[in-house]
RNA sequence: GGUACCAUGGCGGAGUGGUGACGCUCUGGAUUGCAAAUCCAGCCACCCCGGUUCGAUUCCGGGUGGUACCUCCA
């Protein structure tokens, strides 16, 4: 554990900045609303789940990957997901069980580890039947008309997360007619409601139906991350910003009326992808999606992308950001290649000359940066700067008044490697061989690896020729296959550009 | 109507009460058969108006602009 690591998380709850101190260290927890499985996810999606994983990472490189423990759940009974079913004439099940799949496949490709629980809605209706029951015992919630409500006004400090009150909330309460009829007040929102005949239900005391949307993540905190020994409260809750209200409120009054403790001590929300300065949304069906985008881009260059921005500010999406984010990172894998994983992943090298003097820091810092509310991007900068220093070959710096330039010992050289890697594996980037990263993926069509080599090789004997008119021409095939040489001392290496 | 966040160079995006992060792009040079890669050099900014201060991009007030939430959404 690296106790001298101070981690801040900016809270929504308290608007500010504030130093991170676990219940217990040795069982950090973490929540982070997860996707409706009924159909491909977006690029937005992902950044939640990106920022999340970035957060993840941080705190098991502080309290060790066994002291923390993350819960990300599937939404797997939801309106959209019957219909999905009912258009295609298919159970439900298939539609989520294809779409979980899909979505923790496409994460895995961005570089983000799978959550210590991933727990599916409805695998736990019991706990949310309780959670219900328990609410409507307590006098928190009320029956009608087949339906259970959550009375909002029983719970005083309604609105606090987001910065609402319940007057104004009233104001801009838009509710259908026939809702309005059954609830006793507009801001109540749906614990359970019956089904249609046809649809999924499930048997419970205040009788059949289906879960509203928010009880589940209560009922799941509940189940994956509490106990009577740790209590109610977990540390962290995490997602996007618009799930501040009503989800997040909502999980919030209902969690502390059930358990008389705060849902969690921090509340951590992410800011959203812009797409020709409008947010991305699915109402607005200007969305990305993760799927579409790998074709395309490497899940590196994807991730980088996300990172190139703070999680809380909004982050414009564009084929420009990904194109920068590819050139930064070829920029780091060269160094990879340049001086090769063997080197890097072995061992510290003996080094019989004088050891030079330190004149940068840099290599420290990366980690205080990641610990001040997440800022990726400090970090990038840093790296990039070590990177420009490795591939150099040399510090530079101020020795009282004069610069000076001072050549790397192999040690040296070796440990800011493996600073450089270990930092960029942690925010789950290089984390591919070098060759395999320029090559890319064939195209569909394209040439083939092997008839690249012959290319190459016929290429070599025009150059040897001096036949420069055939050589540039065998370099204009590769150019329009988006392939480009490089004419090293070795020989000829080609990448995908 | 209510609430919240933001405003930095061609683009992305940090940060700071006083020497203009960093990346990408671009320009010039070195190198190369030509390139690529690499190296060197250079260009370019802190929304507006007040206030505090020796000094503000950074603090305070006002304005303007942008975005989001109050409805399914990361």
């Amino acid at each position: 554990m690296a106790e001298t690591l101070k981690l801040s998380l900016y809270d929504t709850m308290t608007r500010e900045k504030r130093e991170f101190v676990p219940t217990d260290p040795k069982r950090v927890t973490m929540y982070c609303c997860g996707p409706t499985v009924y159909s491909y996810a977006h690029i937005g999606n992902a950044r939640a789940a990106v920022a999340a994983d970035v957060l993840f990472r941080v705190l098991r490189h502080i309290y060790g990957e066994d002291h923390v423990e993350y819960a990300r759940n599937i939404t797997d009974i939801d309106d959209k997901i019957i219909v999905a079913a009912k258009e295609q004439g298919i159970d439900i099940s298939e539609i989520t069980t294809k779409f979980a799949k899909i979505y923790n496949d496409d994460l895995a490709a961005l570089g983000c580890l799978m959550p210590t629980y991933q727990p599916h809605a409805t695998e736990h209706m019991d706990d949310m039947v309780a959670m219900i029951e328990k609410l409507i015992v307590d006098g928190y919630a009320y029956e009608s008309e087949g339906h259970v409500f959550f009375d909002v006004t029983k719970y005083d400090d309604y609105g606090k997360l987001s910065g609402n009150t319940l007057d104004q909330l009233k104001q801009g309460a838009r509710v259908g007619e026939a809702e309005y009829a059954r609830k006793k007040n507009a801001a109540d929102f749906v614990l359970w409601k019956p089904s249609k005949e046809d649809d999924p239900s499930w048997d419970a005391p205040f009788g059949a139906g289906r879960p509203g949307w928010h009880i589940e993540c209560s009922a799941m905190i509940k189940k994956t991350l509490t106990s009577e020994k740790y209590g109610e409260t977990i540390d962290i809750h995490c997602g996007g910003q618009d799930l501040k209200f009503p989800h997040h409120e909502n999980e919030i009054a209902q969690s502390n009326c059930a358990h008389n403790a705060p849902l969690a001590n921090y509340w951590v929300h992410n800011g959203f992808l812009q797409m020709d300065a409008e947010k991305m949304s699915k109402s607005l069906g200007n969305v990305k999606l993760i799927h579409e985008l790998l074709e395309t881009w490497d899940g590196e260059v994807l991730r980088f992308a996300l990172l190139s921005g703070q999680y809380r500010g909004e982050l414009d999406w564009t084929d420009s950001l990904l194109k920068q984010a590819k050139n930064t990172l070829d920029g780091w894998y060269r160094i990879l290649e340049q001086e090769g994983l063997e080197f890097i992943s072995g061992n510290e090298p003996e080094d019989i000359s004088l050891e030079a003097p330190v004149l940068s820091n840099r290599a420290n810092c990366f980690l205080n940066y990641l610990c001040d509310d997440l800022n990726t991007v400090n970090v990038i900068s840093e790296l990039s700067q070590l990177k420009q220093n490795l591939s150099n070959g040399y510090d530079n710096g101020f020795d009282g008044s004069s610069p000076r330039i001072i050549p790397f010992s192999l040690k040296r050289k070796w440990n800011l490697l493996r600073s450089f890697v270990g930092t960029a594996n942690l925010l789950g980037l290089l984390q591919k061989d070098p060759e395999e990263w320029f090559r890319g993926k064939a195209q569909e069509g394209g040439l083939t690896d092997a008839e690249i080599d012959g290319l190459i090789a016929d290429r070599a004997q025009a150059r040897a020729d001096k036949d420069w008119g055939r050589s540039d021409e065998i370099r204009d095939v590769f150019a329009n296959e988006n392939i480009i040489l490089e004419d090293g001392a070795d020989g000829t290496t080609w990448r995908r550009g």
